[in-house]
DNA sequence: GATGAATGAGCGTTCATTCAT
DNA sequence: TATGAATGAACGCTCATTCAT
């Protein structure tokens, strides 16, 4: 069955199937074979729009980080108005992921950027800073609402927005671990309100 | 019962070999030619000693577990007294070995334990466990410092002990991940004053 | 008979792309990628004009040895009118053409009939026999110097014309094999000269 | 079926297959599952052996370089005592062997010097030197005959020896570029007599 | 107990060729 | 006519593992 879709559509499958293949079992166990059969493309397609498999990782980073953008943070935002809300709306929306797939597969997914970071980082700088700049495209949200809270005067530590913005993407970071490693979707949760308790006491 | 080995040293010679490579270019970017011939030892005999790559990184999550007890969490309740000063001598010990590192190979290694949890907890049950038993063997020492904190009446939040022992190593896990990601070993200094302030403010 | 293009300039470009490429990386080591991105075609186009790779090999013997006539062979018979000034002209054409390659490139071409010949004989009959009829029409003029010579009581060797003129092809293959094996272009102009004492002493 | 071959039995083995089949396919219409299954060996053990593809080439033209000093040059030199007998007899071994080939197969094999070495003197230095290599060790049969010839005062070019040596090698090659070509094994034949008629008239 | 040698299965990648428009 | 897109088959090479001694 070959499938009729024109040339962006077919990358973009690539790339949306390479995320949750990277992401379910990880860069290294993820092969060609799978990621072509599971994109619905031959293996030699894949080629045509991607040079080499660590070509597809980076491609899948930034998607990554755009839809976890556009779901995440900008979907925290529009549906919360307090800081702290949304702060635990953004915690609370990666745990209902985590969450439905936990329930489907009794397993509980790490976090796409950390996982892959982690495992190709002393192999590839580019998807080391790959990882870096899918974290920066999350720091203004997470500086905003560190920003409003100073402003609402309700922060507990005498340390820079920025710092504290970092300590927020490194508190879920550390959740997302726990919660694969613990294979407890909660955890998640939990860390939302370690970051609210952080910040405010 | 007997193990089928007769020379525990090169039992113990393997799996300190496979920590130093699994930690430096992960467990699947680590094959099993590299492992023996940097452990001095044929192919064939790692197979006497274990039954599979994957017992060896059961192992090798056991006995690095062990040496950080004993390097790391012993090591600075030892050399200080106070638990702030315990808190930051454990985040100081790791960083220098990971400042070391860096200073020789330019790259910031991650945790161990993280590493290969995140790596191989979809596709091994046993490994996510022995990762899970690992920080259950550092778990002790963190309650220590915060069960202290609370009796000096230092601690600014009103959470059960277990929960800020987890905590510390969240946030431990945390840093060694932005120490990776950033390729920046102070980070993992820098979680250490994140850690007093989050207990103590 | 009506041929399936209608634009006889693509297939010529075509050809022309591919003797330059097979002459330059060898048959099997040009691809149809390449081929098709010189020739400034798509590559089903390619498949308009040519029923299959063998077959543009096929094109493009014929055609290198049309080109070879009219530049070498023709080009060497206006410019000179004695036969052993002729032959050395011959040498001297393919020697310029090669040198030039050479200081462009460092790399020594070979002789583009030679080179398919051999790299494909074994696989394609038709080539080789293409390259056997390529060479047939360079015989006429190694056969005219012969007998020039012959008829001015100038050769040393009492053989038959069509030997001596293979010989002379012969001389030549073996020239540009050793100018490519040596990397060496004065490989083909020492051949030259082997050739007029071969045939005058 | 396990052959019980050592070591250096397997490397030969792998060496004389991979010559049989580069001198009969070229080396780029041979592939690794071939040489291997006609080794009789696992294509993985041949990479135990050899690092790639191509240092099996370079292996492949030394040892083809031994033997043939061996057969050809020592066999000819122990069985002809006069100059010219001991050319024909270097000419008429390597006739008999491509006649054979050529009365089981009906294809003329090529020089196995010649055309691996336009196959990849393009994008190999290392094939290309190691085959001006072997040509080196030919090249001290070829001297000997024409000092010889001096010494009798039967040479008919005042040209030195070491270039009537090397015209020799290259008549060699072009006769079995020619046998290859034409598909008529005799062309090297008479590329003997054509090298005696050109040193002695 | 230790090893040199071997292997089946699979890896990421590329090939000549064809489809659909 | 020409092309953007796709493909089955094969490529050179590497993997974790096991055999035979």
């Amino acid at each position: 069955m070959v499938s009729i879709m024109s040339r962006p559509e077919t990358r973009i499958q690539i790339i949306d199937t390479a995320i949750d293949l990277f992401w379910n079992a990880s860069y290294r166990g993820t092969n060609m074979n799978d990621l072509s059969r599971a994109a619905g493309v031959n293996k030699a397609t894949v080629y045509q729009y991607f040079r080499s498999k660590e070509e597809i990782a980076l491609a899948a980073v930034v998607r990554a980080a755009e839809r976890t953008v556009a779901y995440v943070f900008v979907g925290a935002f529009e549906e919360k108005d307090s800081p702290l809300d949304r702060l635990r709306e953004i915690h609370r929306r990666i745990y209902e992921t985590h969450r439905t797939i936990f329930e489907e597969t009794a397993t509980c997914r790490g976090c796409p950027f950390v996982d892959i970071g982690t495992e190709l980082a002393g192999s590839s700088n580019d998807v080391r800073k790959a990882v870096l700049a899918a974290f920066a495209t999350f720091a203004p949200y997470y500086r905003q609402i560190v920003e409003e809270l100073k402003k609402q005067g309700r922060l507990i530590h005498d340390v820079g927005v920025e710092q504290l913005a970092r300590d927020l993407q490194d508190n879920m970071n550390a959740s997302m671990i726990a919660s694969k490693i613990e294979n407890r979707p909660e955890a998640i949760l939990e860390g939302g309100e370690r970051a609210v308790r952080y910040l405010t006491g």
